[in-house]
DNA sequence: GCAGTTCATGACACTCAGTGCAGTGATTGC
DNA sequence: GCAATCACTGCACTGAGTGTCATGAACTGC
């Protein structure tokens, strides 16, 4: 029981529900050969209860990224002046990969589909996309004021996650057998030394992939993604247009309820 | 040539009747808000006809860069061993620009419709992606059997697509005024220096930043970078102990929304 | 226990993108 | 002239996604 039932609002297990029968119809018969009413009919349910938990069919291969990107721009938030900046991007993209290692049988299950079908790999470079955009966006802060900060910021962000990417689909092409963190530390040390130039700070070339940070998001009360400190009170900023699924699963992340 | 092949196959205008007609609609009306069947009532065509030259309703919004990459391609595959790789995708790069500054007008009304549209910008970040992997490709074959081949081949691409669009985007932003040729030799000769050094090649160590990067006016808006969007943002605070269910509520009471 | 409320779910209907198919009219080649 | 081809159109269909309402379970206060 590490994780489900315990408190208050108990975790929905009609999601996972719609997850794990979309994945084995996928696997049978390919994705674009499911319909969602093939979907909601193996999984017992509704047909509009699977667009109440998934906003698109494609959301369902990604059921995780969400979460996964409240905690990244969670943990880019909590830097301070101290945290060297690249490294500091670096180890949120380390975030990504801990989310795929978690589960490998399901990341190399979805690696395959997504490589297969053209609209998903589609749908994943707008989620790669958001990645990029939160880490340029912490960057664009930190370089702010130096010259070419924001032209700088978005190569770097670029950089790094090209450099994750290639690292993950190599472990991926793997069947989850190799070292991950090696190889991705291999991939973001390069990115590092490649960018570490106008720095004065080369001190310790060799030294600098110590593993992720902290973070363990296996403590429910580390995950309180905004507003740190401040406990009881949770903070969300959304736009006015967004769907109401999509504040109310960025409230659930915050909240860390999952 | 770049303009070759004008005899062969006459172009279609309806093709082009298609593109005002959507544009015409979207702009007045909004992308979500138009409808293919009220593109093709104010083209005076059939429904079926649009489908006939665009396979989907977001490829008429960008009409032309099927036939950039294949310039690219081409440009790429000319390319012989004499040319330094990083400086050969560099110029790759151009060939987008090149297309971007064609049409300023068009430029700058699509990028303020593709920034607007989620859907839009999703589809862009296919087609970046394909001149990211087109380039990354030439990489891959230059750099093959040097160490982390493959790995720098994808970095070094994705850092010349997000110099290029970073340069590209400040363009648009000044509506095609400034000199975009100078911003994007600008970003790109910094790619191109980031990228030189684990080269022995300082051969050549003055000459391959010819950069021109006087660019008169460098920063409009100041250091104003991202004070963007003011509006259209909607904040809740609460206590995290609250019930889900009441946070909904507020969020709905925030928004209007019964 | 009971009435009132809240909310998740399900059933229905609708819009719209995208596709397959058949029919029509014009052009081209013989 | 005749046949074949081609561009175009209309029609019907699938399937994703959305708004709306009814139901029913769980929780509220009494």
């Amino acid at each position: 029981m590490s994780s489900s039932s315990a408190a208050p609002a108990a975790k929905p297990p009609m999601r996972d529900a719609l997850v794990a029968a979309a994945f084995q119809l996928f696997l049978e018969r390919g994705y674009e050969q499911t319909t969602v009413d093939d979907i909601v009919a193996l999984a017992g349910v509704g047909r509009r209860s699977f667009f109440r938990y998934f906003p698109s069919k494609e959301d369902v291969v990604f059921p995780d990224h969400e979460r996964c990107l409240a905690d990244m721009t969670a943990f880019l938030a909590a830097s301070g002046e101290e945290d060297e900046p690249v490294r500091r991007v670096c180890d949120a993209a380390r975030l990504v990969l801990r989310m795929y290692a978690e589960n490998p049988a399901f990341s190399v299950q979805r690696y395959r589909l997504t490589k297969r079908v053209p609209g998903l790999r589609a749908y994943e470079l707008s989620v790669v996309w958001r990645y990029e955009r939160a880490l340029a966006e912490y960057l664009r802060t930190r370089l702010a004021g130096r010259p070419d900060g924001t032209l700088r910021a978005d190569v770097i962000a670029a950089a790094v996650v090209a450099a994750h990417n290639n690292a993950l689909r190599s472990w991926l092409r793997s069947d989850g057998e190799g070292d991950a963190d090696a190889w991705v530390d291999h991939a973001l040390g390069y990115v590092q030394t490649a960018f570490a130039r106008p720095e004065p700070a080369p001190a310790t070339p060799a030294a600098p992939v110590p593993t992720v940070a902290p973070t363990a998001r296996a403590a429910p009360a580390g995950a309180g993604a905004w507003s740190e400190r401040p406990d009881d009170v949770v903070v969300l900023v959304t736009r006015r247009d967004a769907p109401l699924w999509r504040m109310v699963r960025e409230l659930e992340a915050a909240l860390g309820r999952a």
